[in-house]
RNA sequence: GCCGGUGUAGCUCAGCCCGGUAGAGCGGCGGGCUGUUAACCCGUAGGUCGUGGGUUCAAAUCCCACCACCGGCGCCA
């Protein structure tokens, strides 16, 4: 029998129920309870229906014998069919031969919403199970992801707050790339261009002179055709910009925050991952090893034979093969400025790399973050702004933040995708989303 | 955009090489069963074989084109 941990049941009951799945335990026997949920699983025995019903914290077995309920609570019984909504009471009984151990015989059973056949079998594969998505969010696995995900964000959340953070909403309609390369997605906005923004980065530049340090959960699109299980057209990220910051502060600022959700995941959720998602997961521990640019090719070429010239972006199996060489996230740093976006800051000491990382995850799951330093100064920004061919007009109002007293900032972007699938321990990052948007799918 | 693969019943697939009346399992529907654990038993319905063209007496099968999707690469969170 499934039960969730760790959700407050007590505060809203409704449509007559006296009690959640997860509340009926052996304590309960003999009293009468009335439950609401859904039919997951139904064997008829003639005389004898079980049916096992489900709702949002879990499953239990119910009985419904023909003599103990009236005539039409049986017939109903009889004729309703899997995944229908369904109202019952009945008396809480202990029995070994009930999964769990406690069942419910009912007393009355009723539907309230009969379902057509469902359309969801063992047999279902991966696509047809995306096309029927709005149907398939009810199984047991979907549901832990979805909620964990809520989970890890509530816990982002938390900790920022713990840290003075303010949550800010950034403008989802935008006029300009975000960073150069990557495409957006073009819409109409009265007669004007306009986009879909890809990241808030640039706004919570404006943001922290005002606020200092500030976050935002919130959605990117890029309108790239990249088929591979780390992408998505449409993802969330959590963004973090700090006022007077330093490259170190933000690598700190994100062991400490990946470490706490790790944690309290771990904490309060390691029954759910462990049973349902089948994931051995073990919170990381700080500091996180943090490796130059520079190491990690050395460290590719000695130990997996990639030869990568300097200069050169890892690829997808540089990136794989790296991966498995840590047991735990790791950071790595100081960039080559050829490949990084225009706003990340030089090193003073080697200008050829920016104050930059990308914090990585173990186990092949690669890039979860990235993020650095932001050029403060006026003239290197535009210099670096003309160096990758990028439309100076378009960011007119992000260089005059550099003329109003922009102090030395840093911030970076969390993957939410990407970091529930590496705690789920998932093969890829749509798993993780309620209705996953890639180029071949934006339905359901 | 590039490379590889797939498309046959509601679902998962076989049949294609070697052309000759379209198959299985699961699910559905009808019936039976008072202890099942994604029950079991009996019966039954269900198909423009991705689309268009070609070869042939005959095409799911051979040829050509196109489309859709899947996996990987590139791009990145």
């Amino acid at each position: 029998m499934i039960k969730v941990t760790k959700l407050d049941l007590s505060p809203l009951k409704t449509f007559g129920k006296t009690h959640y799945i997860a509340e009926i335990t052996e304590k309960l026997e003999g009293e009468k309870v009335t439950l609401t949920g859904w039919v997951y699983r139904k064997r008829e025995h003639g005389k004898l229906v079980f049916i096992i019903l489900r709702d949002g914290t879990g499953t239990i077995q119910v009985t419904i014998h023909k003599d103990k309920v009236d005539e039409r609570s049986f017939k109903d019984a009889r004729k309703v069919s899997l995944e229908s909504a369904v109202k019952l009471t009945g008396i809480v009984k202990r029995d070994p031969r009930a999964p769990g151990g406690v069942e419910i015989q009912a007393t009355s059973f009723e539907i309230v919403s009969l379902a057509e056949p469902w359309p969801i079998t063992k047999d279902a594969g991966k696509v047809f199970l995306l096309d029927m998505r709005h149907l398939h969010i009810r199984s047991f696995k979907v549901r832990t992801i979805l909620y964990l995900r809520s989970e890890i964000c509530r816990y982002m959340r938390e900790f920022l707050h713990k840290k003075g953070f303010v949550e800010i909403h950034a403008p989802i309609i935008i006029t300009a790339a975000c960073e150069g390369g990557a495409t957006l997605f073009p819409l109409k906005y009265f007669g004007r261009k306009a986009y879909l923004t890809q990241s808030a980065q640039l706004y919570e530049e404006a943001a922290i002179t005002s606020l200092e340090k500030v976050y935002t959960i919130a959605p990117g699109f890029r309108s790239e055709k990249s088929r591979t299980r780390r992408h998505l057209t449409e993802f969330w990220m959590v963004e973090c910009e700090i006022a007077f910051a330093t490259h170190e502060d933000i690598m700190k600022l994100q062991e400490e925050l990946v470490t706490y959700v790790c944690e309290k995941i771990v904490e309060e959720h390691e029954k759910e991952l462990k049973e349902i998602l089948n994931r051995e997961f073990k919170p990381p521990t700080i500091p996180f090893e943090r490796i130059t640019y520079t190491e990690a090719l050395d460290l590719l070429r000695e130990k997996a034979g990639i030869e990568l010239p300097w200069g050169e972006d890892f690829g997808a199996e540089a990136e794989r093969e790296l991966s498995k060489m840590f047991d735990q996230p790791f950071f790595v740093t100081h960039f080559p400025t050829v490949i990084r976006s225009f706003y990340h800051q030089p090193d003073p000491e080697n200008p050829e790399v920016t104050l930059s990382s990308d914090l990585m995850a173990p186990e092949g799951y690669g890039e979860l973050s990235s993020g650095g330093v932001r050029i403060s100064d006026y003239d290197l920004l535009v210099k670096r702004i003309k160096e990758q061919n990028l439309p100076l007009e378009s960011y007119s109002w992000y260089l005059d933040l550099r003329k109003y007293g922009i102090p030395p900032h840093a911030g970076f972007g969390i993957g939410i995708e990407r970091l529930t699938a590496w705690i789920c321990g998932l093969e890829h990052v749509r798993d993780t989303t309620l209705f996953p948007r890639t180029p071949s799918r934006v339905y359901p």
